[in-house]
DNA sequence: CATGAATGAGACTTCATTCAT
DNA sequence: CATGAATGAAGTCTCATTCAT
């Protein structure tokens, strides 16, 4: 008897789950070049073939992790979505912030991997990126303008940047006091 | 008549200084993976067997290139090594700082890229790193704790992070101010 | 439909044996530096690539390809163990030698090769030679006791140095008279 | 000044000897592939590019070593030139020979490693290894015909075949009693 | 006569991707 | 839908040989 359509379905959306645990975890490890679809295949427990059937390349793969990362933390920033933050969303948004650093390590590899080495995928990752940050920008700079900043949007860059080196300093540096610079940030912003 | 010491010294010197001026351009603009020795090769203007005189392997100019960058930063910040930082030389280290992330572009590529795929080499680089960055830690802790911030270590980790924050967005944004957080930084630290 | 396992490993069994055909004969007649990748996989009518996917190197195929030999060998040899030798025996043992000789002519070759070129790989392959050869020394020694050999031992090393000066005057001399040197032997030694 | 024809002469034996004489420690140990004009030139102590003024390839300094070491072989053999052996000489041919076994180990281990990879180089340096061979066969056969041996030519290669056995176990084990098959020999044939 | 930097062909090996089953 | 054998392009590295000095 062959399989219904919802079978095939939910077969489909099992296999591209490992495949993308799998690369996500592989990537992460070993950089997009070493990373060899055997090896992303073995940790799926599928054959290379079958990456196949669900990603065109190799690249492609990667594209759909950065891109499903991106969907899912914009995502999850969108819940709160009323346009403005209040001083306990502020906490709330950083506390999460951090559990996400945390919970997303192999996210975060790939993700200023593939910044740095332009070459891996054209500009149009930037693009996607720019759209997701927005609403988060405009939020965030009307928060230090509320707040009393001299100058909000300026405030915004030094929090982005200093958000980047907070998650670049804890994936190389094991020891990198995550949590005190939490509460420092909370006792600054909020 | 074969040439004399200094003759063959000085074109090793001038060789070593091709390849690794192309090295790193090429490694910078494509990832270590991507990055071809014949690509290297041919920009150094010579043949692909000729970098194997001068480095054993792909890897070790890789190796070379990093340690060489750090040195170079290293000298610069030992020049005005008397142990203590007055509020003049506070300013002057960060137009300095600022200075070298616009001049050695290329460099900070390299570097970011290096220190999240740690499969390129172990973790001996960092050894050389943190000895790189010993002296200036203990300046700069010095530093806040005389301008009165009630938590110096964790101000010296913030000042950090966000260097390399900054680093990274200017890198990758093409757009970034990097003036305007120049001059909000020594405002906020001078 | 994928193959069912069955049918993977028919094909593997047959594409070792190709491969180490071609090899045998490849190395045999090139020498192990001189004969190369490409031509093994063209004699065995299979693309480069392949060679990789049943050997890890070209020394491993190399190390096979003696190992096999050896086991072949001492596989045949094992048959009539039962300790002692009859003059009958020994007759046919001789002329069992002499057909091999014949028969594996390439395997000789490379084998011969190989003893003079340590560097090509370590001791351990003398290891197994001797663990190979342990049985049908002590049963030589025995027979040449019983027929009254005044130094036995003496006169085994004599017979495997000559057995190796056939060998290798054979391989190198078409012209070399086998047969009538085995009819010698077998006058001399039964 | 100048140099004389003679101190040309003398400075150009002496390089032709160091060539040599590093070529044959480097061949035997690494096998001709594997040995490398750098090493050659870095033992003999001059630069690689002078062995190009002495031989005009890394092959043709292996083909002057062959023949120079045959030659070698066949002046001493001439000197007892003179038709016939007596016991006492043929005690001295056996001891002889097993005396330049020893001494030069490396050209043995040369030669049959060049004996069994015929396409280093043609069949010409067979042709120079029968005329040497020559004298030695016809006046060895006659010692065996005039001390009774049923089949003298037989004994001939048998003695052959046996000597090249006795190096090749010689060459590649340490342990090889030499000696003692000496003694035998003498007894055998003497 | 002597040096060693430079060349470039060619070897081994890897791995994304295809496709017969 | 699934397998894994097979391909072949591409990359790193070696080394005999040349040649300017």
């Amino acid at each position: 008897m062959p399989r219904t359509k919802e079978q095939v379905e939910e077969i489909r959306r099992k296999r591209v789950r490992q495949i993308m645990d799998a690369g996500l975890n592989v990537f992460a490890h070993k950089g997009f070049h070493s990373a060899t679809i055997a090896e992303i295949a073995h940790q799926a427990g599928i054959a290379k073939g079958l990456i196949y059937n669900y990603f065109t390349s190799k690249e492609e793969l990667l594209y759909q992790l950065i891109v499903d990362g991106l969907n899912t933390l914009i995502e999850k920033f969108d819940e709160n979505q009323d346009g403005v933050l209040t001083n306990t969303e502020m906490e709330f948004f950083i506390n999460d912030m951090f559990r996400k650093i945390v919970e997303n390590r192999a996210y975060w590899k790939l993700y200023f991997s593939v910044m740095l080495q332009p070459d891996v995928f054209s500009k149009n990752i930037f693009v996607k990126l720019e759209e997701a940050y927005a609403p988060m920008v405009s939020i965030l700079v009307e928060y230090f303008r509320r707040n009393g900043f001299a100058n909000p949007e300026m405030e915004f860059q030094i929090l982005h940047a200093l958000s980047d080196g907070i998650i670049i300093n804890y994936l190389v540096n094991d020891d990198f006091p995550l949590d005190e610079i939490k509460r420092e940030l909370i006792k600054r912003y909020v």
